[in-house]
DNA sequence: TTTGTATGTCGCAAACATACGAATTAAATT
DNA sequence: AATTTAATTCGTATGTTTGCGACATACAAA
């Protein structure tokens, strides 16, 4: 019911966003593809996932809607790419959540 | 449909479940706190969090089941706390992936 | 203008996640 | 032994995600 999620810290809530981008292989392995820069076509990147094509489709607009990538129609084609700006902020701040100190002792359990 | 999750690399499948134990902001928190190490015993956590007792509970499991905390009977209460090891696995993984290198260029999006 | 090709949206179904009250377990206290 | 307390499991309601086929759009080419 995850209405209670607005109860938290935005910075919470908006790391959890973050992380739920990566929740999906198919998304993971779409953000790696495009980061290497294979191809940023649209079909290219249908081709290359175990998934039909409206599944990634549908990955991708998921992944456009945060803002972490961009599409640019081309003809026939639409030209998909990380959106830089926004990869160094969640970049950033995943860093600085993995980054909180963890005790070097153990606990009591 | 989730079972086509199968169909990808295991380095993604592992990192998607990384990503999924924090797309919860309450799981986060959850790490957080025991990091900080304010307290280790499952009652505080709860009363820490916007959620139930019994909700808390739940999100505790699915980190101790992921292997990520830890849980220890003292008397009545439970104490809780990170696994370094784990926490250290999931970071260097998450890390990797966070440097994939992003084309400095626009794509021609 | 008709045909083909690349993308994306809609609607549905199955699976999964979130949330909580009630019941349960197990140790501590009286 | 009975009661209290802390934590968890069970059952259930509801919301979200994943996945896909069928349909729609939009440009390109014949």
């Amino acid at each position: 019911m995850q209405a209670k999620t607005v109860d938290f810290a935005t910075d919470l809530q908006e790391l959890a966003q973050f992380a739920k981008l990566f929740s999906h292989p198919a998304r993971i392995a779409i953000v790696k593809l495009l980061a290497e820069k294979k191809n940023c076509i649209s079909g290219d990147i249908a081709n290359e996932l175990p998934l039909s094509r409206t599944t990634v489709c549908q990955h991708l607009q998921e992944l456009k809607n945060s803002g972490l990538i961009k599409g640019e129609i081309s003809g026939l084609n639409v030209n998909y790419c990380l959106d830089n700006k926004k990869w160094k902020d969640i970049k950033s701040k995943f860093e600085a959540f993995l980054n909180i100190s963890v005790p070097h002792f153990e606990c009591n359990c």
